[in-house]
DNA sequence: ATTTACAATATGA
DNA sequence: TCATATTGTAAAT
């Protein structure tokens, strides 16, 4: 049983999706809106949406978001989800590399894999994947496109070369 | 069932 | 500077 919702933000209408564990995905603004799907939506879901919004726009304003909805990551491996816990432990306005990240989850060879887990990660932004960086701080890459981590790096006060 | 490509990085030539 | 081994996943073959 999912929901579909766009939240309204400064940088355009993100989308979020929620199971029946909590907030399952969030997407980036596409060009096209999407139909949003009414029907009933849960009063759980919407307590937990309004969580998301002000999470959402708290992070997009630069701020570390005070409370987050329970996120649903059971879509993940177990690999995945390690590494998606480690990125969630980085404090805003901070980076790490992804060898830091490989090693905090033991795997401190797995670099690569971690980048891979990164890329499959589902909500960016509350689960902040653009606080990655390569080793030597240059921006490396982004799924969601490098604007879009540029941009949130910024919004941060992180500098990239 | 194998091979390839990825949001990497350390190492050795 | 370039080649390579390493690691977890997904996609292609």
């Amino acid at each position: 049983m999912n929901t579909k919702i766009v939240i309204p933000t400064s940088e355009g209408g993100f989308t979020a999706h929620y199971s029946e564990h909590g907030l399952a995905r969030l997407d980036f603004p596409t060009a096209r809106p999407e139909a949003q799907s009414e029907k009933e939506i849960p009063a759980q879901v919407r307590r937990w949406h309004r969580l998301t919004t002000d999470a959402l726009n708290d992070a997009l304003a630069g701020r570390a978001p005070r409370v987050l909805p329970p996120l649903d990551l059971s879509a993940g491996t177990e690999f995945q989800r390690h590494v998606w816990s480690a990125l969630r432990r980085i404090a805003s306005g901070r980076t790490r590399s992804y060898a830091e990240v490989a090693a905090e989850i033991g795997k401190p060879r797995a670099t690569r894999a971690v980048g891979g887990a990164c890329g499959a990660n589902p909500i960016p932004v509350l689960v902040p994947c653009h606080r990655v960086l390569a080793a030597n701080h240059a921006i490396g890459g982004f799924g969601g496109g490098l604007d879009w981590k540029r941009k949130l790096l910024a919004r941060e006060g992180i500098e990239v070369r």
